[in-house]
DNA sequence: TCCGCTTACGCCCTTCGTAAACATT
DNA sequence: AATGTTTACGAAGGGCGTAAGCGGA
């Protein structure tokens, strides 16, 4: 039902109402200012004016109202307002944990390459640890029975070789055109890398970054 | 950095997160399953596959893990479910909010009409009192002179009439192609229809719905 | 007339569905 | 083979900028 040209009020469906309509609104509302806020997040006002129309349109009220030169917020504006803040808010919440989680890769990472990775692993270790610095690996390159030896003691994290030993249960993730595996203990067996840097990497990802 | 095909992690610019991809994040997350999160929503599954994916490159973490058939969380996907969880209920919070609103539209509504809009009133107001049925408005047809006294005499919220007094210092809102003027003394002025039809409306939508 | 908001239009990017490929059991 | 996930691609929709229109001090 429509009384004035323009004022279509549309119920339900609050579904596609968007995050960067949020953050427009909450400048908006903070500047009381379309231009201001256009401003502040580097937009035009245009794109601000038509993202604060849609947002009225999801939210099915008008939220600001223009009393001569100042704006003014709604009682529907304020509720929108405040979900704004608390919102947002709470992304930046995910973002600080989500870095936090990044930079809790830490601790010892012990693994063993064979030889003939020798000139492939340190590069890619060192950018690791340029991206972890909180990770003091140790790597030790030796031959493949020395390998197998220490994947079979369990005494790496992971390690890196050519054919994966057919006696031993272990996971194998290839790597580089499958001339070379990285190869563990299968997780619920607890192992120091899995505890130090799982957190916040898949587990494909050990090194990844 | 990438070690393995696949893992490319974006840093930063968490900007152009979703709340789409939230709502798919968190069926996904609470199914454990992208097919039944897909069907909850009423998508397909390569859509779920697709914003997940995105969802994970704007996170800059991987955020689940395929072991076998089963599906789990990193726990950095523990932090974004989390994060899904309380923002979607957020956001359900506020559409309680804007209803509850919506149904404080209350109270007494005074208003009279130029007979010629005898006609095309009691609709319109039907259906406004149809959508906020705690208004009780009271409606006086009469003719041009009486409802220019009452508008003199402040007793209704708004008059509806042709052609507004020049005398009176009023606001006029014109509809149906200029035909028709809603009048009323400009706010600040604290009416009645003001204070029990405003909270939720804008001032240009009175009788809007 | 100036300033600020709105409308019109066009481009680009994103989203989604269909279909096919891939993986795992 | 069957179930479930991913990739490819084309169509539809949304976001934003530029430019023009509009309205109040």
């Amino acid at each position: 039902m429509i009384l004035f040209p323009g004022y279509t009020l549309v119920y339900g469906s609050r579904m596609h109402l968007t995050l960067q309509q949020m953050r427009l609104f909450e400048a908006v509302a903070r500047h009381r200012s379309f231009t201001r806020a256009a401003q502040e997040l580097h937009l035009t006002q245009p794109a601000v004016s038509i993202q604060v129309k849609r947002l009225e349109e999801n939210a099915g009220s008008i939220l600001v109202e223009h009393m001569g030169k100042r704006l003014f917020l709604t009682p529907a504006g304020h509720a929108v307002y405040e979900a704004c803040v608390d919102i947002l808010g709470r992304l930046r919440l995910l973002d600080q944990a989500l870095d936090d989680l990044r930079a809790d890769v830490r601790g010892p990472l012990e693994l063993s390459v064979v030889t003939s990775a020798k000139y492939i692993i340190p590069p890619l270790l060192g950018a690791f640890i340029a991206d972890h610095p909180a990770v003091t690996p140790r790597l030790i390159v030796t031959n493949r029975a020395r390998v197998i030896e220490r994947l079979a003691d369990n005494r790496d994290d992971f390690v890196i070789m050519g054919q994966i030993p057919p006696e031993l249960e272990v996971e194998a993730h290839p790597f580089l055109d499958n001339l070379l595996m990285i190869v563990a203990h299968p997780p619920p067996s607890s192992r120091r890398a899995a505890r130090s840097c799982r957190p916040g990497l898949g587990r494909g990802a050990l090194l990844g970054a």
